[in-house]
DNA sequence: TCTACATACTTAAGTTTCTTATGTATAAGA
DNA sequence: TCTTATACATAAGAAACTTAAGTATGTAGA
């Protein structure tokens, strides 16, 4: 992921999250939707997603179904049953890292 | 940072924040603050923290000060004026890097 | 007294996770 | 024809950690 080099450690926990929405997704995609939803703010990298989603499968977490579609090949992403389970802990995670971050960023809140 | 080894790049933020309130402050003293503000959630090593303060003194964004205190030494750090504009952007940065890692987290809420 | 833990700083080796760059290949538009 | 978009793969290097080891003092308990 780019955008301000921010963050080394969300893209394996974005990538479980949009397949939780999705149901399948192939890598190019992914590099789309997460540049729509952040209206550009991140621009995935091919060099850090592709070798995410091979360590992903590698894990077990996701499985592959491979299509040709006018002409070029595209490798569509599932979640497996294990890749459901890691998609909620780490989205989970995620969600409490930020909260602690906040605390730190803005100590003032939350003391109420 | 421990904790669960996630958002690598957000130590320097935090210490320059931390800073950014405290006037000054030693190593150790930050690695407790951060313990305190999140209930234990985030603990800094000493291997991160050390070689993140002595980058962000040789950039110029820190000062230091040493101190014997109790027949220890304590070593510590104040922003200079650079390392005051340094913490403004890059919490920004960091906030706003927050608000894109929601969408994505959770694309339903902020389109109504 | 010895042990353990807290305080306080430093640095080296190894790992993870990126960025940058390169390569392959097809399709569409100027 | 040239460029841009689509689509995937991978290698080299950098950044930012973790883990581990080392140095040193103060305090509290067995």
């Amino acid at each position: 992921m780019s955008s301000s080099k921010l963050l080394k450690g969300s893209l394996a926990t974005i990538v479980l999250r949009l397949l939780e929405e999705n149901d399948r997704m192939y890598g190019y995609e992914i590099t789309q939707k997460v540049k729509e939803l952040t209206a550009g703010e991140f621009k995935i990298t091919e060099g850090a997603l592709y070798p995410t989603l091979h360590k992903l499968e590698a894990e077990g977490l996701l499985t592959t179904e491979t299509q040709p579609v006018d002409g070029r090949v595209r490798k569509y992403y599932s979640l497996t049953k294990e890749g459901n389970a890691a998609a909620r802990s780490k989205v989970t995670e995620l969600e409490e890292f930020i909260i602690s971050l906040q605390k730190v960023l803005n100590p003032k809140l939350g003391l109420g």
